[in-house]
DNA sequence: CATGAATGAGTCTTCATTCAT
DNA sequence: CATGAATGAAGACTCATTCAT
């Protein structure tokens, strides 16, 4: 197996710059606090016209997805490498701490991890990838009995995003980010 | 003090009915599953012109509230309930359990409940009043140790909304409500 | 039976005002040789907000129709006239003649007259009266032989239209229209 | 001078190949009751560029008028066998019959056949070609006195599109346009 | 107080046409 | 010649809010 069949068309030069100018357009707007993302905005700021933006991204979704695949290309990284720490529960807290972190910096992110349906294949894919490598973890952790056997992949991702959800919910400090944390990487332990 | 200082001045016999009728579409409206609330059509469901809505309510929140202020009401009675029962843990699992089921029934009431900042002063009397009777629980349970001490009652309150969104953003049944209950609970307890 | 009932529930005067100025604005427009009837560009012509116009009139059709309305009338007048009429053929002429003028004029009209499927109830009934009128000279057209018996109102409209289109279609002077219009005539006539 | 007096350039094989497959695509778009022309579509359909569909036709009424040269030709050769029959008058008929048969099937040639004005200059000579030939079918259907001596071929291409129109804008069946074409063909007769 | 018509900024989306590759 | 990405003017439509009646 190649290690990445490429599953895009190979863009023309002009259009790949075009396109990194909208998603780093979209970026900006997003650390702004803005997350409507309107397509009109994010070409004008991306200096690209609006049917640019439209060619490369149907709808505000397909942005979101496509924002999304660096992120998830970069947690599931992390979560490989989790998988093979020595400590598997040290390597989930790891994983959810760094995992937290990155959907508190970015909603759209947080929107599209906790997500129950896709609407680009690459964002599935991706989905499916991290939720394999969670489950190796999950799955090491479970021999020490560090965690409960009732939780996927899947139900990790979104009570992550429940936390973060109650985070942002709130006037959050860094105290309150580790403790919620805790509160989690508790509540995943088999019960006593 | 009288026994109920209105806060809320008395309103004509129609204008309290016109009220009530707005109340009740949007009820209605949520119940249906559009949790857009826009006024104009609640207006017209509620058989009522669109300023007598923007007279009683100046915006979706502001109607949200109201909406949410019986339930609030029901969740205190609970949660005074929960702070008299013996078993201090038992209370605190039979009211997160309660107010879980009122929040994944109703957006509204859920936003509301893990929202910091209120538009009516009536809810944010209401939510004290809750947190002030979630914190003697608390208290008590803390007693037996049976929680840990760094969580305040609006901890709970979003961390509670937290386990809701993580519900809500999968496909969940009467199991996994169980489950992610569960988590929190368990996580609620002091570190071992 | 009442000669019409209201069958618009009473408008507001100033909403009456408006509807007013919106159809006079689109009038102007078609007179002017623009047959688009863009909603945004009558609004602006007719000094009214774009969302009053949508309000009044959901779509071009729902315009158009509102439009034809009044010609309509006028139309069933000249029909039941000619019905009147001692001599059904010369009624009958008279009447097709100052149709093929005002479609002439019209196009919006022109393509109600033609169009099998009505938006607006109103049109639906405006254009069965026509009908029924029509229907009633074609009777009394047929006891002097001076008709096919194998058209019916519907036919003639459309093909009177059918002439309005072939006109159209050309560079048409006064003398071409009454060359069509002789035409059809003659064509209506029982094959010899 | 190269041995190309063509007034057409002679085009390279893969332009050839490629102005067909763009006929084709709209040809196919047409049949399936899109007259809307889209060059974009077309092209995409044609598997070709967009730029490729515009330089072989600037507009969407050079690409019609394209379209439609193949039935002119038709037309041309069948008002000539007309022309030539011993019977004028049924000559005409069939003629008629024929390219209405023609104008149903295919909206766009429909709209050349009528119009007035032509962007191709092949359209115009074609157009003259069958209108020169429909002169003479005139003419000699005048000698038996069949027709009307006021009508030119371009009046009767223009009404013949009438009749088109008018079945169009109704529901049509065999029957009716038997019809119509009956009441177009006495109404060419002299007037009695 | 109630009404609901009016407002119009704002958003989404399309598509004919151009032009760099 | 062919390609198809890019353009952006233009049009359709919505909806929160105001205010005359």
């Amino acid at each position: 197996m190649t290690p990445k069949a490429e599953q895009v068309p190979v863009l023309r030069a002009d259009a790949a710059r075009n396109r990194a100018r909208v998603l780093q357009a979209a970026r900006e707007q997003l650390a702004a606090g803005d997350d409507s993302l309107q397509l009109n905005t994010i070409a004008r700021l991306a200096g690209v016209g609006v049917g640019t933006v439209y060619r490369h991204f149907p709808n505000r979704l397909a942005l979101m997805e496509a924002l999304s695949a660096e992120r998830f290309r970069e947690l599931v990284a992390e979560a490989r490498a989790a998988a093979d720490d020595e400590d598997a529960l040290a390597g989930l807290h790891r994983l959810l701490r760094f995992t937290l972190g990155r959907a508190l910096e970015d909603t759209g992110f947080a929107s599209v991890l906790e997500s129950a349906s896709d609407t680009e294949p690459e964002t599935a894919a991706l989905k499916a990838e991290l939720d394999r490598a969670v489950a190796q973890l999950l799955d090491r952790a479970l021999l020490t009995g560090a965690v409960r056997r009732d939780l996927g992949p899947g139900d990790v991702r979104r009570l992550l995003c429940g936390i973060e959800h109650a985070l942002r919910s709130g006037d959050y400090d860094e105290a309150r980010r580790e403790l919620y944390l805790d509160v989690l990487l508790e509540g995943l332990r088999p019960p006593r």
